[in-house]
DNA sequence: GCAAAAACACTTGTCTGACAATTGACAGGG
DNA sequence: CCCTGTCAATTGTCAGACAAGTGTTTTTGC
């Protein structure tokens, strides 16, 4: 049976992939002649355009005909979507491993509740690992869970390096964004020493919160990078368009 | 006189309106009856939303409703959208002032070629500054922009501090967006000095490419921040939706 | 002949009305 | 008590139409 979504998501993709495979400034077809193409109505043709739009690879103009931009690569991933480092570095060709795992049950004082957003007393759980490209130390990644998410034996059975893959796999739990927000800071010693590193150097860090559907937090985690190793990056939409 | 556009710009303002306005988890009006409220049709109203939906803002379900999702507070300016230092200290009510501009033209070669993607011997005019708040350097901003594009008499008579703003208010250039890579390094010595910080503290780096519609690049930047006076953040969707 | 104006073709922007698909609630029957 | 069918509400999709903007072509006026 094919539900409708399922062609939803076929014109996201297929439009993707048209839109992959036109040279940057090149204009697509009409709106009427490309919805026959891709077998849908012009309405929905529109609201799909529109997402690609939003993120800034299509330029609509009135009168004139819809046009793609690529800002470089655009498909490969940037930071606008939350996926995990393994991910990540699988579809770069890069082989990750983890070393250094550490779960701790801690409780909630007054300075962790301000900076997870969650109530003091309660119990999370803390686990902090070293990944590594090539057996060296790249990066040191901690996340905060609340208990009632995820126990410490699930956690210690089940892990392979990535909380935000734990978290998916399980399909109870709605997920729905992730704040992040970004820094540099020099290495504290004990990051140093886990990373294998001088004490000050430079670290890129990501401070995330990830909010399930119902809009609360149920990971907080600080990742520490070595600069240089994964790139990040991210495509910016100029002025007050949208 | 109005313009049909400017009216698609009260309804995208309207709806942020709506949704900040909205508990996170609520229900939205139905789209008839929003659509009604709003004064537009109910397909304008669905194109309006999906901007939203592709943000992570909103979250649609076929025979439920569309329910609002605040990722914290979404609507201070995060990392998707391109603004000025200028522009995004005025928003956050911090003033600003620059210091030690210098403008140069200088000619590009293979190094520079590489890093800026623009052709060897062609000049190029290297415009930095450092951006002080309160009098204390927070910043330090190169940009590196092609000679066709702007005079060095240009940038010595109007500059005002943010090379984004002189090109956003000449409307002879359609700018697109900009890709911008994130990372962090120690301060080098001529950074150090200027920023009046110690050789080696921390900096987070933005590395930005400016392209226009025609997906040429027409500003090549480095931004040093010290941390903690900007706060700069992305809301990351989950997985593959949309 | 030439330039301005009008007509035309084409595109995106918006609106209207309709129907399909999904969900939740509720009543009825086993 | 539980299951089931019905119904209302909501989003998803569709078809067709017209408005508005843009560029080209044709016509008109001089």
């Amino acid at each position: 049976m094919i539900r409708e979504n399922d062609v939803s998501k076929s014109l996201h993709e297929q439009l993707s992939i048209l839109i992959s495979e036109t040279e940057s400034g090149d204009r697509l077809p009409s709106e009427p002649r490309l919805a026959e193409e891709l077998g849908v109505s012009r309405a929905s043709l529109r609201e799909a355009m529109r997402t690609f739009e939003t993120r800034g690879l299509l330029q609509r103009k009135q009168g004139i005909g819809t046009f793609v931009i690529h800002p470089a690569n655009v498909f490969e991933s940037g930071l606008e979507q939350l996926v995990s480092l393994e991910t990540l570095a699988d579809q770069i060709g890069l082989v990750v491993s983890m070393g250094d795992l550490e779960v701790q049950r801690i409780t909630i004082d007054n300075e962790l509740s301000e900076a997870l957003g969650l109530p003091v007393d309660d119990d999370v759980l803390w686990v902090s690992r070293v990944i590594q490209a090539d057996n060296r130390p790249i990066a040191f990644l901690e996340d905060y869970l609340p208990v009632d998410v995820i126990s410490e034996e699930e956690v210690k059975q089940h892990f392979t390096g990535s909380v935000l893959d734990l978290l998916i796999s399980r399909d109870d739990i709605p997920l729905a964004s992730s704040r992040c927000d970004i820094s540099a800071i020099g290495a504290t010693s004990e990051i140093a020493s886990a990373l294998d590193i001088q004490r000050h150097d430079p670290l890129l860090v990501f401070s995330s919160k990830l909010y399930t559907t119902a809009g609360r937090i149920i990971d907080s985690s600080y990742s520490y990078f070595i600069p240089g190793y994964f790139h990040f990056h991210i495509v910016r939409r100029v002025g007050d368009k949208l």
